[in-house]
RNA sequence: GGUCGCGUGGCCGAGUGGUUAGGCGCCGGUCUGCAAAACCGUGCACGGCGGUUCGAAUCCGUUCGCGACCUCCA
């Protein structure tokens, strides 16, 4: 089964097979979060993305170790390796220690993947855990010679670099389109080329968190961090690396080139980019103003959402579109894949009372089989739920009795469904039955219906339509059935 | 300006040189006192213009529109 798998590489732009270096052995290394704020939906979208692809690896038998970094120090504000530090910043702003910021939305981002229900990493290394292991790295390059110090900061010679390995191989420019898209070095830099990039930043005395180096107190640059912890926990080359496409062109092409400096070799052999989610075709972003918190999402407290939708619907919301594709936002859509989402727990929920017979008139060795070929085919979420879709469908159609499933089938059924729908997609069912009350309500709109279902015996409709409307339009949904009723809030 | 990507039916979103993507919506049917819900089924596409081909929405060219990256962001 798992010879088949492909899988789309960024380095070369194409599908490739799946073929691990050290198998069953896989390495994966995703960037995971800078830890100053709270993380939006798009972010949020690429950690799920890459639980869909661990969960995948993990059933095809790998033995994944899955690690994620949480970047908790030399992420700087400004674009030129200079200015503040985001923690510092906002640890100012908030009159806390940036370690508190850091532990605050540390906390905030587990509770998010938690309510995605992803899967925890096997690492989740942070960076200022990790500070003797950069400042290594960081002597072996300028032994190396591709760094140089000035002024107690280090930079990374770009322009060394290329001459032996090519630079901007991952988004497949050349140095000289690079350097044309750059502004010009005004007299002050103490950079000697314009696309140089600092390993090491040297603090000033007001820096809140700085550390001590060989070339004085200081921070290292947001790069370096990957490279050291990758290099650490899954050796100097390793099978997959992943991050939100917004990382290619800067943070990902210098971590390729940190490390190849350092341990010359190319560190990963599967690159992985996730698709951004954008709200009305533009790209969800902090910096944008246009970011969805998870939790105005659940509440629908904000100004575009009509109303909340759960977790789950979120997740299975994503999971209908490609990771390589941008998913756009809206309401219509949302309640789309909200009806969608409940549709197939319900099947899911129909299919464990269904009947064998001794014939089946269906086929469900296809339908495994087509399962498989979708997530093969680089993870095709969309086109595994469309044949989902299909079980639902044969689900219900045996339901009614207009087919027949023998039991090898049905077994064969249930472990399919249970396997793509929770282990892969990594969907559960949503725990809606939350008591908002002491249950008085409940057994009040109970006793209600039960008058009306008398009225309804005395076939007196005008009674039981007015007891129905009325609570219609006091928000409660009623649903008749053969013998009874159902209702919800 | 440079590099790259996208444009699919009312909405979201897959995919392929000729055969149904799928979900939601709409419409029809079953069920129901009537509804709702549920289930079944049908229709509705491939930005414009050229070209290659027996045949293209799928390949090529061109044009229009949109977006991303080149600057912190998953």
């Amino acid at each position: 089964m798992d010879k088949n798998l492909h899988i789309y590489n960024t380095l070369s732009r194409k599908k490739e097979v799946f073929e691990p270096i050290n198998p069953p052995l896989v390495g994966m290394y995703v960037c995971g979060p800078t830890v100053y704020s709270d993380v939006h939906l798009g972010n949020c979208r690429t950690f799920i993305s890459f639980d869909l692809i661990y969960r995948y690896l993990l059933h095809l038998g790998y033995k994944v170790r899955y690690v994620r970094n949480i970047t908790d120090a030399g992420h700087l504000e400004g674009d030129r390796d200079e200015g503040d530090d985001k923690f510092a910043k906002k640890a100012k702003l908030e009159q806390l220690e940036p370690m508190e910021i850091v532990q605050k939305y540390t906390l905030g981002f587990h509770d998010v993947m938690n309510i995605f229900n992803t899967l925890s990493p096997s690492i989740e290394p942070t960076a200022t855990g990790h500070i003797s292991e950069q400042i290594e790295m960081v002597k072996e390059i300028i032994a190396n010679g591709y760094a140089y110090e000035k002024n107690d900061t280090v930079y990374f010679d770009v322009e060394k670099y290329n001459i032996d390995f090519p630079y901007g191989q991952l988004t497949n420019r050349k140095l000289d389109d690079l350097l044309e898209g750059t502004r010009e070095l005004d007299g002050q830099d103490e950079k000697k080329g314009r696309l140089d990039f600092a390993l090491w930043i040297k603090a000033k005395p007001e820096t809140l968190m700085q550390w001590p180096s060989p070339w004085g107190w200081g921070f290292p640059g947001w790069h370096i961090e990957c490279s050291a912890m990758s290099s650490k926990y899954l050796g100097e080359t390793f099978d997959i690396h992943g991050g939100g496409m917004d990382l290619q062109a800067t943070h990902h092409t210098n971590e390729i080139a940190q490390s190849q400096a350092c341990n010359n070799t190319s560190p990963v052999k599967y690159w992985l980019h996730t698709n951004m989610l954008t709200v009305n075709g533009v790209r969800m972003s902090k910096s944008a103003g246009n970011g969805f918190l998870p939790e105005e999402l659940f509440t629908g407290n904000h100004p575009l959402l009509e109303r909340g939708y759960s977790p789950m619907v979120v997740r299975f919301f994503m999971s209908q579109s490609h990771y390589r594709s941008t998913l756009d936002f809206s309401n219509e859509a949302l309640q789309g894949a909200e009806k969608g989402f409940q549709k197939l727990i319900k099947a899911g929920e129909t299919l464990q009372t269904l009947k064998a017979k001794s014939e089946s008139s269906v086929n469900i060795e296809e339908l495994k089989a087509n399962c498989y070929k979708a997530m093969n085919d680089d993870f095709n979420s969309p086109i595994l739920i469309a044949h989902l879709f299909e079980a639902v469908r044969i689900i219900n159609l045996i339901n009614d009795g207009k087919e027949s499933i023998n039991n090898t089938d049905l077994d064969n059924l249930k472990s399919l469904f249970n396997t793509f729908v929770f282990d892969v997609l990594g969907l559960k069912t949503d725990d809606t039955n939350e008591s908002n009350d002491s249950g008085l309500t409940g057994d009040l709109i109970d006793m209600i219906l039960n008058l009306r279902l008398d009225a309804k015996k005395n076939k007196d409709f005008a009674t039981s339509d007015k007891i129905r409307d009325e609570l219609t339009s006091k928000g409660v949904v009623i649903k008749d059935t053969k013998d009874g009723f159902e209702w919800e809030i």
